[in-house]
This record gives C-alpha cells, structure tokens and sequence, in this order.
DNA sequence: CTAAGTGCAAAATGTTTGCATACTT
DNA sequence: AAGTATGCAAACATTTTGCACTTAG
C-alpha cells in the first residue's frame, strides 16, 4: 500500500543524505530543486508525515524558530524505553538509553502524580559540542 | 516605560480570571470581544508577549494544536529551581516544586554529556484528573 | 512633548488541501 | 482497473508588521 515512485526515492535517498543532522522541510525542498526529479513542496510534506508515522523520521520543534525541525532516525525504531533530548544551539536530536527514568517514572507518579509520557517528552538543553561554544 | 491603560487593565483582568486555566490569544480575543474596550487582535499578542517576557505569563505548546497555550503564573516569579509538567489532555500546565533534577542535572552531564536546561524543558504527561479519564 | 500603546488591514510564515492528472501494482 | 502519489495553486491558521493615530506620563 505504498507504491514506489521516482520522487519517493529522491526523496528518502536526500533524506538519508542528511544521517544525523536536523532539517527543516524548507532545507530538504530546496535540496530537491537541483533534482533530477523535483519534487514539490506538498509532496515532501506528504511523505514527510508518512515517514514520521512509520518511525523512520522525528519530528520536533526548537524554539523559537516556527518551523519543524526533521531528523532521520531510522535504526531508533525501538522507542519505546529511551528519552530524546535536543539542542537548543545546534537543533541535533539525541537518542539516551538510560533506564534513570524507570525510577523517575515512579517517582512523579507517586509524589506529584504525573504520569510521564516518554514519546513526547523532549529534554531541553545543550550537547557535549555546544557546550564548549556558548556563554549562555 | 510601561503605560496603564484601559485595554491593558481589561486584558490583565480577563487573563486574572482564567487563574490557572490555559487559554489561547484566541480565546482571549474572543473573551475581550464582549467587553466595554474591545482590545484588537494586534494588541492582545503584544500584551501577551510582553506579559510573557515579564514572567506574569507562561507560554507554551502541546501538540497537535498549532496556536500557543497561556497560562497565568503570576505567583510563580522563581522560575528557577521547579520545573513543568504540561497535561496533554488538558493541557494543563503544572509546577512542580522539587529538587530530583537536582541529580538528574548532574546525572545528565556526567553519563551523557548534556545539559539539560530546565527553563526550556517540559514534561509531557497525564495529570492526575486526566489518568482517570483517558485510556489511551 | 515624548515615549508608549493602539487599531486596522496587509503581510508573513509554515503547512495543508482540493482537484485534475499520472503512475504503480 | 483500483488504489496511490503528484503538482499546482489556492486555502489555512496563527502570528507579526507598518503606519497613522491616540493616549499616558
């Protein structure tokens, strides 16, 4: 239930392209104009939500920028017990396996009350790379 | 260099009123409709946005809704050492006083080089009203 | 008098949609 | 043939902006 199309393949081949680094529609539709097989901008949101819902992409917001920020990440499929924290400098997304929030879990259950939700939370802050880099 | 005037004290009145309860600039809007001083769109989001710089205003997001939350925080002025849990079924957000992150701060740092920003970040999850509620 | 605040309508942004056409299977 | 995918341009939703005008201090 998913044909094989020509802008489909550009389009996943620009997007395994970028490995690990974030990218906005707007950067992957632009990339796509030097195609041999361009591709439109409806397209690329298209197949963008397809692939998000498959697992194969995240997506995520950093403030204050409006737009959504994708990041392949194809051989996380597995989501289900570690945390994704993000940069706020260089936008990256990383993956932590860690088990430190099966006790955290527990913890805002029974002290606040707060049933956590993995998938959805995101952990602000600064990578290893910008933390030397900035002041702030 | 902050002037009173009769919408500001109309729009700080109807913000009051919300207390704890999120609410969108356009709901806002659509309260100040009914009011003595109408209070135009352009001037909602300003005040708004300045509230928010003032920290009197909390804003945020919870997917899959597009339009930013508000909510008052007038009491909450020390932002620094609590952090927030946002209920994605009501979309309530929540303080929470307590210092777990303290170690998780150290934690994060030590095994995974990151440091997590606790202004920036919020925990999504189900409130203790809406657990009962949902089944997802 | 000057700085700040306001309203309006227009612009900007980022994303989605309707529809006719074209491709995959 | 049936079900998907595509491109285009128009629609969308939310928020921001320019500008002329008003108000507060």
């Amino acid at each position: 239930m998913t044909y094989r199309t020509k802008q489909r393949d550009v389009l996943l081949d620009k997007i395994m392209a970028y490995e690990e680094e974030p990218f906005t529609a707007d950067d992957l539709i632009l990339k796509l104009m030097s195609t041999s097989k361009p591709v439109s901008k409806a397209t690329v949101y298209r197949t963008l939500d397809k692939l998000e819902r498959d697992g194969l992409v995240r997506k995520y917001y950093v403030e204050p920028s409006e737009s959504a920020f994708y990041q392949y990440v194809g051989q996380h499929l597995d989501c289900e017990d570690h945390y994704h924290c993000v940069c706020y400098q260089c936008e990256r997304l990383f993956h932590i396996d860690c088990h430190i929030f099966d006790d955290l879990d527990a913890h805002f259950q029974n002290e606040h009350h707060f049933k956590i939700d993995l998938q959805r939370t995101i952990l602000y802050g600064l990578c290893e790379n910008c933390q030397g880099e900035v002041t702030l």
